[in-house]
DNA sequence: TTAAAAATATGACATTTGTCATATAAATGG
DNA sequence: CCATTTATATGACAAATGTCATATTTTTAA
């Protein structure tokens, strides 16, 4: 039996990209078992801790990371002092693609938002990848066009729609997104600063619409949990 | 001397990709002798009036446009109804590139400011270019990511600065972007409406701060056209 | 456990921005 | 050229949002 200990605790430890199910999700999926296998002695695995920061706005970041498990937030940093949430990234998703494909430092930062387990991969593993392998490199540019609709959608959403308007559309987006909790509240935490810094809002505008939808009976607030009572309404709110 | 006119002649209609100057300013540049002389026979060219739709929201547009000469705004409909001009693309740009990676229909409406020259290339040959020229695909994705970068910082600013900072700053950029006439007002010439839309705001809004401006001696309004006059103080007032 | 710090909540008020009305100027089409 | 439409401009006011003060609750760390 020991040697089955053995030989099973360093495959645990190492978690071998092959047989990492995260990677159907991302970009990833189009490596050969033979690059994944070389992948998993390149990478290097890290647990980082709820708030610790991933890279920080300026950095250079030689690589890419793949989200095992948890939530980041990527910010940036306006000339007022308030950082903006630019997006959410999630379980499966890559981090750094774009600062890496441009060959400059990273333009957001990456902080935690519940404790994460993320693999780096250096670039020049990435750069082998994206010239030999085509499939690779297309989904790697249909994720980023994917993100640079979703900056438009968001952009317009900022110019022409109400604080209301946005803040009733994050909380419907962080329900699809992320899902609810067996009490029905929203699986993903944001602190009041940081719903308001998504929707682009002072603190208090977002705690005073949030104090209105309760009264309003569109949602519940414990805490900090939220629980979404009326989604038509708060659709119809979100225009 | 009747053959070179014959001779010559039709080289100027078919204007052939390999002599234009155009090229070298997009992902086209990576295009070897070969590749060009088979796009010149594939390609088919336009001209497209001020005012005049390129492609609108929604549609399919098989391939990409290149631009010869002129300028258009990209625009996104916001449910409340109004436009929202979502960047300008000039000469040397590619248009289209997004939506025919993601395999979906265009997001953005595409109309022309000023009278255009365009070429649109079918997208099997453009694939073709994916297929077979690394360094053309690498531009690619560079300029998406850039265009990504792009909006990403423009998120902030929506989400962060005042309409009057947004003014400012739009100005500067259009100075920059697209520099003055002789008599030093800004070459590209928007309307106060289609200003409005890049800033995100009323369009009364906005020309109650180009008037506010104008008092303040940042700029001179004489018709449609702008001044700036007082660069500096503007770049204070963009922050 | 408890004191201190941080987050949430709310009121009062100022400022910004949008909307509607209307005037004036410029562009357009016969 | 003139009449009509469209764009620009401005006033008056309303609505949305931000700021500051302060209270209350929750979290954190000694």
């Amino acid at each position: 039996m020991v040697k089955f200990v053995g030989l099973i605790y360093p495959l645990f430890i190492m978690s071998k990209c092959e047989q990492c199910i995260v990677r159907e999700f991302s970009s990833l999926k189009a490596l050969s078992k033979n690059e994944l296998v070389h992948l998993s002695d390149c990478k290097t695995s890290h647990t980082i801790k709820k708030g610790e920061v991933i890279f920080e706005e300026g950095e250079n970041v030689n690589g890419i990371y793949c989200i095992k498990d948890g939530v980041c937030k990527l910010t940036k940093l306006s000339p007022n002092g308030k950082d903006h949430i630019v997006k959410l990234v999630t379980k499966g998703e890559l981090l750094g693609q774009r600062s890496m494909i441009s060959e400059e430092p990273v333009n957001l930062s990456a902080v935690a938002l519940e404790d994460m387990e993320v693999c780096f991969i250096p670039k020049s593993e990435v750069m082998g990848f994206f010239d030999k392998n085509n499939q690779f490199s297309m989904n790697v540019m249909k994720t980023i066009c994917g993100d640079l609709k979703e900056a438009d959608d968001h952009m317009v959403n900022l110019a022409q729609k109400t604080v209301k308007e946005r803040l009733a559309e994050t909380l419907l987006y962080l329900y699809d997104t992320f899902g609810k909790n067996e009490d029905n509240t929203l699986k993903i935490q944001l602190s009041r600063d940081e719903l308001a810094s998504m929707i682009g809002t002072a603190t208090e505008s977002c705690i005073r619409l949030l104090s209105d939808f309760k009264k309003l009976g569109l949602i519940e607030l414990t805490g900090k949990k939220i629980l979404l009572k009326d989604i038509s309404k708060l659709k119809k709110l979100a225009e």
